[in-house]
DNA sequence: TACTCTCATGTGAGCGCTCTCATTCTGAGC
DNA sequence: GCTCAGAATGAGAGCGCTCACATGAGAGTA
């Protein structure tokens, strides 16, 4: 007989009933201590150990949370993904992460069909945009859902940093060095993050009294670089740029460079996130820190909280921190 | 009656027995169909889906995928870990993502604990380090294992691309170049990818009648930074470094700008892995670019085999390329 | 002593599916 | 028309667990 140990295994063994052993699992607290000891042993004797799916099938709980990661950004999602991930595993939560194409149906369709099938109690969404969570509300209807780096809502609870502030802080820093024509490259327009920094770089150039200058962008690398030389270009250059992530600062530093424009002595750059890489670009970037583990540990926090009992929803905020490196300066007088 | 549908409910629609809808569920031949058909139907018409907890339960099959990963490396891993996701999703698996901590037991002995408590059917390991291995083994007996950037082994499916010949292709490079002295900056030793980049290096060294000198690294940037501080002071310089990934070029770079040493021309670094980033490094990174999709979709197709029918055990590899940008130049003679 | 009441444990059903085996239906072959 | 293989379908058990409920053993009360 080599076959698995089931309950009933244990119970005979224990000389109890499988319901006891059951309870003993369970930490029913209507157990002797003598009885549970023996069942304890029983199990440990048997290698036994319970069977999810079966377990599943009564309860219909799976145990388990959904991530559901949108964009194809590198470091961010990555490193939320692995605070929560293991987060959720010191609550006895597995987590199934998929990454969404953001611009493709199909993609996002697909990943809320595996979802359905495998009855996840819970899905964190990450950096989604709008009309992706809607959808993801109507299809998964009976699942709890956080939402990261998304517009709070009354229905979820949320997850984010201050972008606002960030966005803020980050241009207020340039303020304070003496500059005047500030450029803000910014993330894609239809998301929540890149929407808030703009907001707070605007809110913090029309309180110095100066003229907000921005440029979409989409945080990629290549677009930093692409802005990066159009700036160059330019006749009546600005002094300084904000770009909403550090990939994009990465590829205006890039494109500044081939052009003899010196960072920082030409060109201030602030960049945003505080990736690991940030601290050895040439120069070492200033940026604002975000958190995102302390974010993945809170969006799984509130998980477990609403998974045990269905509460009203909050929005939970970190404070982003600004980062001084090399890569900003005192504009020199006279310029 | 507001509960989900079972498979009774679709056979009592269909007028038909709960076994031919679960022969239709299935696949199986001899349904007619005309009775496919009006099973099918019904299964809409009631919004139907299996549920998984019972599948599994008779079965004992998850349709579920452990990825562990070993260490806190950022770009491979993640890419990997994308394509393997989509690649099972794809096959009806879903995919459960584990990050160990490479030096902590306690760590991978909690997920290893995890993926049995899921009745996982298989499970891929990136870049783990031996003994982890052999640990994972002897717990998950059950399941099918393929490795990943790791030493092949007559026991698993293992993917690798050719470090050997990676690390070959970038020191021939520099030799190329007319570069003599060479320093190699390794990865971790107890890794499988560093050791045989490291050896590539060292037998297109002796194959040029050079001598080789060899740096023990740990993949990190700030070890890149430290080693590069290092170079800069030694008083007979070398001309060339190849790291053994990206993140220690980076670092190297870094290091060598703010001793003023000029890259290239002063020093031609070469590095691994061709992340994003790295073209736009200054200078751009020349680096040996490997297809970190192609690796996590190969892996998966093993898997997917393996789970079908376990056949032998192959060693699949793919051969890296080299990618030439700003950072290496030819040695200028009189030097 | 008879009575509740609580604590500890046992019993049986049922979650939703697939398995095995039994049964019915179909049509080719004589 | 009859036989019979093979295709199509049905019936029932059982996977391993938790749930609701039943039971029994003591403790407390009158």
């Amino acid at each position: 007989m080599n076959r698995k140990a089931n309950i009933y295994d244990v119970a005979k063994l224990a000389d109890v009933s499988h319901q006891t052993v059951s309870r003993v699992l369970n930490n029913h607290p209507s157990v002797k201590p003598a009885t549970r000891e023996k069942v304890e042993s029983a199990i440990s004797e048997l290698k036994y150990r319970p069977n999810q799916a079966a377990r599943q099938l009564v309860t219909s709980q799976s145990r388990m949370i959904g991530i559901l990661i949108g964009g194809s950004e590198l470091y961010g999602p990555w490193a939320m993904l692995n605070a929560m991930e293991r987060e959720a595993r010191l609550a006895g939560y597995s987590v199934i992460s998929i990454s969404v194409l953001p611009d493709s149906t199909q993609s996002w369709r697909e990943a809320i069909e595996q979802l359905r099938n495998l009855d996840i109690d819970g899905v964190i969404t990450i950096a989604l945009a709008n009309k992706i969570i809607k959808e993801v509300e109507k299809s998964l209807a009976t699942a709890t859902i956080v939402i990261v780096d998304t517009e709070p809502s009354k229905k979820f609870d949320a997850v984010n940093i201050e972008n606002f502030i960030g966005g803020k802080l980050a241009t207020e820093h340039l303020i304070q060095l003496g500059h005047k024509a500030i450029v803000h490259l910014t993330g894609p327009t239809d998301g929540y993050e890149g929407e808030q920094r703009c907001k707070g770089y605007e809110a913090a150039m029309v309180e110095a009294k100066l003229k907000p200058d921005v440029i979409e962008g989409d945080w990629s690398i290549e677009t930093g670089y692409r802005i990066g030389c159009e700036i160059a270009a330019r006749k009546v250059r600005p002094t300084a740029i904000f770009t909403s992530n550090d990939h994009q600062a990465l590829g205006a530093i890039k494109a500044l460079n081939e052009k003899k424009i010196r960072v920082p002595q030409d060109m201030s750059i602030i960049g945003f996130d505080n990736i690991p890489e940030s601290a050895y670009f040439s120069p070492a970037l200033t940026t604002v820190h975000q958190d995102f583990d302390e974010l993945g540990k809170l969006a799984v926090e509130r998980m477990l909280i609403q998974l045990k009992e269905a509460t009203t929803h909050d929005s939970i905020t970190i404070t982003p921190k600004l980062v001084v490196r090399e890569s900003t300066q005192q504009l020199k007088v006279g310029k």
